[in-house]
RNA sequence: CGGGGCGUAGCGCAGCCUGGUAGCGCGACGGUUUUGGGUACCGUAGGCCGGAGGUUCGAAUCCUCUCGCCCCGACCA
């Protein structure tokens, strides 16, 4: 994308009502725009990012072979009276009538509609086990919502549900979610680490939530430090092996990690003093298993092999996409701006003419550019009519990972400077050479996609 | 929902107490200048002072009501 031609409206002061760091980060990169309390436009670059999240948990789930469908944000009122859920959601649950004088609602979630379909289509053991998801947008009435996208109202949300004949079948499905979440967060560059949690309002005895360490988390976190060493990898997982998803869980579950909410001070103790840490967590995804809560009230049963129709034990998923925006770059800036990680970043690289409209650097940087593209990355030219220092500091701010400075004096001895964003760090090379390098970094990024399997 | 605060140019703000022709910085636009970290200068455009009602000869300014937004708290992916 050639900067002149795109839509980048950053701001050069501070937004008053931005609070916290990707708050104010978004809004002046022009990322969002806000449109009311919790509800915000996407501008260009922030739904670059929001798509790149997205195909990383698409890509994570279908690897774990759970299947994508897509329900409605609307659903009538009457699946929700079914669950009993209509009455015991309360305030949070925005309800809409329609000129019939229908009862509808603006889905905070879709266990209902879910076990609706389920229900509908499913009668035999022998199509279990079975796991739909779908990534759609919510609605859920917060008291103060804040925080720009990390505590919206309306917020992007990846939801799964599993379907299992019986408990242990059902609690696979749990450990393969864990495995697939440990997998998508760092892809994202992130460490999310799965602590116990409650059940809330979901329901759900069995549940984890996935929290990244930030200062600006509303958790508070109490946590082993060995957790934070274990990283999972490119270890290759079968997702149908039991065991292996199970050690997997096991694992990352070792160690004590938990939030104010389950934490537990006489067994944290028993964590040498050294090792306990305490601190600030953003909730980026949970996973539950709630059993026979919905399928039982919502007849959503299977014949077993017995002949016996029995009701279905059920998980239920999700991971925050639009809040992991915020929660990456809470976790990913400095002073100056955004530092995206390679996984998420909404162009591979910038490419910074320092003098724009000098015939040698212009073609330069028209043929780094077009060469970029032509090795299937994304890059993004600078080549407004701009003083070089606005120009890094544009690129500074919407944080792109990594920098091509193409000026008149390097490009005398047929040099270029890359830099790396997040260490500040320059190498000159020649052009060639620095497209070789950004080929070279980011060919795993790019190699991982569902299709290679 | 309780407590606190704010709505004046695209953004950040001053003016309000003590009523009398609506201002500053940044940005935008047109020039000149400059070209390796938000350059400098000249000029131009841009405002029902959130909305409604009231007081007054006269309201951004005083009074009443209302809408919106932010912050703290209880609640939450």
């Amino acid at each position: 994308m050639r900067l002149s031609r795109y839509f980048l409206p950053v701001l050069k002061e501070d937004p008053k009502e931005a609070q916290i760091v990707s708050h104010r980060l978004m809004l002046r990169a022009g990322m969002i725009k806000q449109q009311a309390a919790g509800i915000y436009s996407w501008l260009p670059l922030g739904f670059k990012v929001l798509r790149r999240i997205e195909q990383i948990v698409h890509d994570e789930q279908q690897r774990a072979g759970h299947i994508p469908m897509l329900m409605p944000t609307l659903q009538p009122a009457d699946l929700w009276r079914e669950s009993g859920r209509y009455d015991d959601y309360g305030e949070e649950m925005l309800r809409i009538r329609d000129r019939q004088k229908r009862d509808l609602l603006y889905g905070p979630t879709n266990e209902e509609m879910i076990t609706d379909i389920f229900r509908s289509h499913v009668n035999s053991y022998k199509d279990l086990p079975l796991t739909l998801y779908h990534i759609q947008w919510k609605f859920r009435d917060e008291i103060r919502p804040r925080f720009g996208v990390m505590r919206g109202r309306e917020f992007l949300m990846k939801d799964g549900y599993t379907f299992d004949l019986t408990k242990e079948d059902a609690l696979h499905a749990y450990n393969r979610h864990l495995v697939s979440y440990l997998r998508s967060y760092e892809r994202m560059g992130l460490q999310a680490i799965p602590m116990r949690a409650d059940g809330g309002p979901i329901g759900g005895d069995y549940t984890h939530e996935f929290l990244v360490l930030a200062e600006t988390g509303e958790s508070e976190v109490f946590y082993d430090s060995h957790i934070t060493d274990l990283t999972f990898g490119d270890r290759q997982i079968d997702y149908d092996s039991v065991e292996e998803c199970q050690a997997v869980l096991d694992e990352f579950t070792s160690r004590y990690a938990r939030t104010d909410e389950t934490h537990d001070q006489a067994i944290f103790d028993q964590v040498p003093e050294e090792r306990r840490r305490t601190a600030r967590g953003i909730e980026v995804g949970q996973i539950f298993y709630f059993g026979t809560k919905y399928s039982e009230p919502m007849g959503a049963t299977v014949v077993g092999p017995d002949g016996q129709r029995v009701p279905v034990h059920m998980g239920s998923h999700g991971i925050g996409v639009s809040r992991l925006l915020g929660a990456i770059i809470e976790a990913n800036h400095d002073d100056r701006g955004i530092i995206w990680p390679e996984g998420v970043t909404p162009f591979h690289v910038g490419i910074v003419n320092l003098k724009q409209g000098d015939n040698s650097t212009d073609s330069a940087c028209e043929a780094i550019y077009a060469e970029l593209q032509a090795r299937g990355l994304d890059p993004l030219y600078d080549d407004r009519d701009e003083r070089a220092g606005a120009k890094f500091a544009s690129m500074d701010l919407i944080g792109l990972p990594w920098r091509i400075t193409v000026g008149p004096r390097g490009l005398a001895s047929n040099k270029v400077e890359l830099t790396n964003r997040r260490t500040g760090t320059s190498e000159e090379l020649s052009p060639k050479d620095a497209i070789a390098r950004l080929v070279q970094i980011y060919q795993p990024v790019l190699g991982l996609t569902v299709q290679d399997r």
